[in-house]
DNA sequence: AAAATTTTTTTGTCAGACATCTCCGAGTTA
DNA sequence: TAACTCGGAGATGTCTGACAAAAAAATTTT
């Protein structure tokens, strides 16, 4: 068996974003950048690596450049880890926030798919899928309300009880197979059904902010579905739109 | 007095992403895309730019590299012009849905800002600010209800008369000035006060999908705050989130 | 037939050069 | 003095050609 490989390379490209990160974030918003070849030369890469490496940050709207006057910093730099375009747990998301979290209420079961879980998940007849349910305390209340669900034999009952830290990307991207490439997030407001009532604590049809996650290997199917229902005022988030498609 | 200075360039860069965009739309998801030298031959460019334009479609998730291997279209195409990353108008998001949409009520009022809308807006003392709401409705009924703030004198009388299509983002893209960078749409629940209410037909404390959008020019500055109140059901909006962070 | 090795293909990184744009100040002109 | 022009300095944009590293394919060896 090969060691894991890891999603995350840990080469010349993944360090000069690390570095970059944290440039920026110490540059005051408005300010600019070295200019590239003396940043180049402080990284110790080439200005073509750096240059790609400024695409991305660019693409996401953290930086801006104009040809023949500088790379600026653009605004909020906490932009960078706290945008829903980025994956990130609960616990973290919940950190930032200064919002102590823990794990609440813990429900695994398995059963067979719905036709559409069946259809998503890309499911031959008979096999199984297990649901995991959980509730996000804070406060001494409950302000989440975790839905996974995935193809059974992807996770063992081991994994669960040993490595489960609230979500299953986290386990499959800890895990390295397979290998994960995105995730397609629907938004939504949800009519609080008599099981998320019950769970977050509300009365039903309350609308909570509700998002349908399909969580994509890169070779294109969906390993796992997740939907989140959050209690209004707890959590914050947030997307970072860019105005000039290049 | 100049031309005004367009966003986009239409230079390499620009050609060269929509050359891109046409070719990962024509690739079947999961496939490969022609190697790097032989893509950089056939569209006319170096290597180094179109490697950095592929960063784009990387970040956003679209495609997929590895090396050794190849480059490979991740997923739905449609997933380029469709999410919460780049911003669209009510218009161009209903007719992707086919959902014919018009506008309804529409009112504009001056008056003083909040305390809030002065700061967020930097505003000295004694500036008014224009408050535009308007009502989208679709299938004979309101869908969606939309308040701008701007600040007074930014947008005149005459220019929401004759160029007004729905949204203060596409007025001030199209004039060109002041040049915009991008907006930061916070998202939430909101329960409907009587004025959401009544411009949507809809119960007073019922949920609704809010944005609260700031829209920063490239010096930093908020020159419009946007809320956006959603009827469920009637649009979806959807963000691609990455897994690996490079 | 299976394992080990080499070759080929592909992306990742590098170095240096020139092109183009923007800004600003020196010089010129009215 | 004030306005204008022009060129230089410095920034990002693009190009060329090369080598490095990883993965897959082909070949050779066992």
């Amino acid at each position: 068996m090969k060691t894991p490989t890891f999603a995350s390379n840990s080469s010349i490209s993944h360090q000069l974003h690390e570095a970059l990160t944290e440039l920026i974030a110490d540059t005051e918003p408005g300010f600019r950048l070295p200019s590239e070849p003396a940043l180049a030369k402080q990284l110790g890469v080439s200005r073509a690596t750096l240059r790609e490496a400024m695409r991305i940050f660019e693409t996401q709207g953290v930086i801006h450049r104009r040809q023949g006057v500088g790379t600026f910093v653009i605004h909020p730099t906490q932009v960078l880890a706290s945008g829903l375009e980025s994956l990130e747990s609960i616990e973290s998301m919940a950190a930032r926030n200064d919002l102590p979290v823990s794990m609440g209420e813990f429900n695994i079961n398995v059963r067979l798919p719905s036709d559409e879980e069946k259809r998503i998940l890309g499911l031959k007849q008979g096999v199984f899928v297990r649901r995991i349910s959980r509730v996000i305390e804070a406060e001494n209340r409950p302000v989440a309300f975790l839905v996974d669900i995935v193809p059974d034999g992807l996770i063992t009952q081991k994994e669960l009880s040993q490595n489960f830290t609230g979500t299953v990307l986290e386990l499959l991207q800890h895990r390295g197979s397979p290998a994960l490439a995105n995730a397609r997030t629907e938004i939504s407001v949800a009519s609080a059904d008599s099981e998320i009532a019950r769970a977050l604590g509300i009365q039903r049809k309350v609308g909570v902010l509700a998002f349908t996650a399909y969580l994509y290997t890169i070779k294109g199917a969906i390993v796992n579905i997740s939907y989140s229902y959050f209690l209004p005022g707890y959590f914050k988030f947030h997307v970072n739109r860019r105005v000039n498609q290049i």
